[in-house]
DNA sequence: AATATCAAATCGTCCGTAGC
DNA sequence: GCTACGGACGATTTGATATT
């Protein structure tokens, strides 16, 4: 590939065009499969950063990641959670038995679980997220493994986005630094509601 | 008031490669 | 070897909300 130098203008003309089609700045993650700019690491390395190059090529509201955008986002992110655990506590209820599904349940002193069910045929908890990108899976995840570290019983790991495969998540199970210890598991949402069915539900 | 959680935006690190 | 970039991905920061 030749050699291309990123001057201001050329990067400003591709902020631009972005703004053009969208109505609104890429953010890192867009920067990074735009076709008309470099990476949001190169911006990081020769221009000190995504945040500086913005304010130097004069646009308003350079930090997507702070304030209004920010607001909106954590506004939009706690709802829907919100939404996804109450959906899966009722079908787990359904399944198990009220009785036997604890939702947030508390371990290792602070931390908590959105379930831990009681079956017959053991003990296992589930953690259900809807990641818009696997991008931003990875990032939570990892966030995530911070406390499942001490979890010991099966965890399955739930992703409630239906655009994310089993096959894309088994290649990032796969090629992850620090590889899941071997209670967890991590599956698209039907592939979850398949593997409980292995469980046996306690009676009345 | 303090803390845990959610998911997104950005920063930081490691490594690979094309062209001089 | 060096430069200028890209790919992959872990770490940190952010704000609304719920719980205590």
């Amino acid at each position: 590939m030749r050699k291309r130098v990123w001057t201001d203008d050329k990067l400003k003309a591709g902020f631009d065009a972005f703004i053009a089609e969208h109505g609104r700045l890429p953010s890192s993650h867009e920067v990074d499969t735009y076709h008309l700019l470099p990476t949001a690491r190169s911006i990081q390395k020769r221009c000190g950063g995504l945040v500086a190059l913005r304010e130097r090529l004069g646009y308003t509201d350079t930090h997507l990641g702070t304030g209004a955008h920010r607001s909106a986002i954590a506004y939009e992110v706690g709802i829907r959670g919100r939404q996804l655990e109450i959906e899966l506590e009722v079908q787990l209820q359904e399944r198990f038995g009220e009785r036997s599904v604890h939702t947030e349940k508390i371990f290792n002193g602070k931390q908590r679980v959105d379930f831990y069910v009681y079956t017959k045929s053991g003990v296992f908890g589930a953690d259900i997220f809807f990641p818009a990108t696997t991008r931003t899976m990875q990032n939570n995840i990892n966030i995530k493994m911070k406390k499942y570290q001490h979890f010991t019983e099966p965890l399955y790991l739930v992703v409630a986005n239906p655009e994310i495969t089993q096959t894309q998540l088994d290649t990032y199970t796969q090629n992850r630094k620090e590889p899941f210890s071997e209670n967890i598991s991590l599956l698209t949402q039907e592939n979850f509601m398949t593997e409980i069915e292995n469980y046996e539900a306690y009676g009345d």
